[in-house]
DNA sequence: TTGCATCTGGTACCTGGGTACAGGCTTACC
DNA sequence: GGTAAGCCTGTACCCAGGTACCAGATGCAA
């Protein structure tokens, strides 16, 4: 059932990417180097998709492509969880978390920005009633 | 008292910005073509330090330099509310919110892994009870 | 066998926000 | 007027995550 093989533009359809991104992840160490047609075009195991699917996933929970990589690469020979999925995850939240306080701040300072009627940011500067963080 | 006149390196400390940033700044448009001294050297106003302050406050708001570059323009040539900082906060305000709204999803989707113990996206993708997102 | 779609490697380019370096000129201070 | 610091231009490079283009080779069906 998954036995067959794919070309390149077919991987490419069937997982929605670029062709040339496949051959840029082939390069990043995130896709194995696949077998080739005897004239050198290459032919990818039908899980591949299946595999995207995962890169993609990681790469929309904030991990970037070398995150990606390692994780891959961990789960690949078993390492244990000092470097496993459960371990980066923690890590990734801690970030994100992070962000997430800092966007609120942003979007805070934007709504005062918006509510005390700010509209010229060098006139602002000047204003000592402004609500903006002009350090 | 604001009369005086301050050299690239004087500038840049006193903004805490990079010299070469500051050539950067010129020629993307943020900061205008300063005054020369007779050998060419650069010889700033020193409002141009509020200026600086002006577009890091802007950046760290999460408008981009080409934002702040129309920005400053639409500031500077008295441009009505359409163009003004009134309007590009709400805009900005939105994009800020879905992206908050985004990061809000993720942190979710990781806390949930973290908590159903996935450890290899590999093998969560073939298992039905992972929480991961695996389109 | 012809003809078109697809694929190849290599290289260059994109966005965004800078930073680094080289080789030469200017300025400031003693 | 010597010398060291500072500044000049131009160019190249960095990160991430791709995308675009090229000429030439392959794959496949009729």
């Amino acid at each position: 059932m998954t036995g067959s093989v794919l070309r390149s533009g077919q991987l490419a359809d069937a997982a929605g990417v670029n062709q040339q991104t496949l051959r840029y992840y082939e390069r990043r160490g995130l896709l194995d180097s696949p077998q080739r047609s005897p004239g050198g075009h290459r032919l990818y195991p039908s899980e591949t998709v299946t595999l995207l699917r995962v890169i993609k996933t990681a790469q929309r929970l904030g991990f970037t492509l070398n995150e990606v990589a390692d994780l891959l690469d961990a789960g690949r020979h078993g390492g244990r969880s000092d470097t496993g999925l459960q371990a980066r995850a923690r890590e990734k939240l801690i970030e994100v978390e992070q962000r997430l306080t800092d966007l609120t701040v942003i979007r805070d300072t934007l709504r005062d920005a918006i509510s005390a009627g700010c509209d010229d940011l060098v006139a602002c500067a000047d204003s000592a009633c402004c609500p903006l963080p002009l350090r």
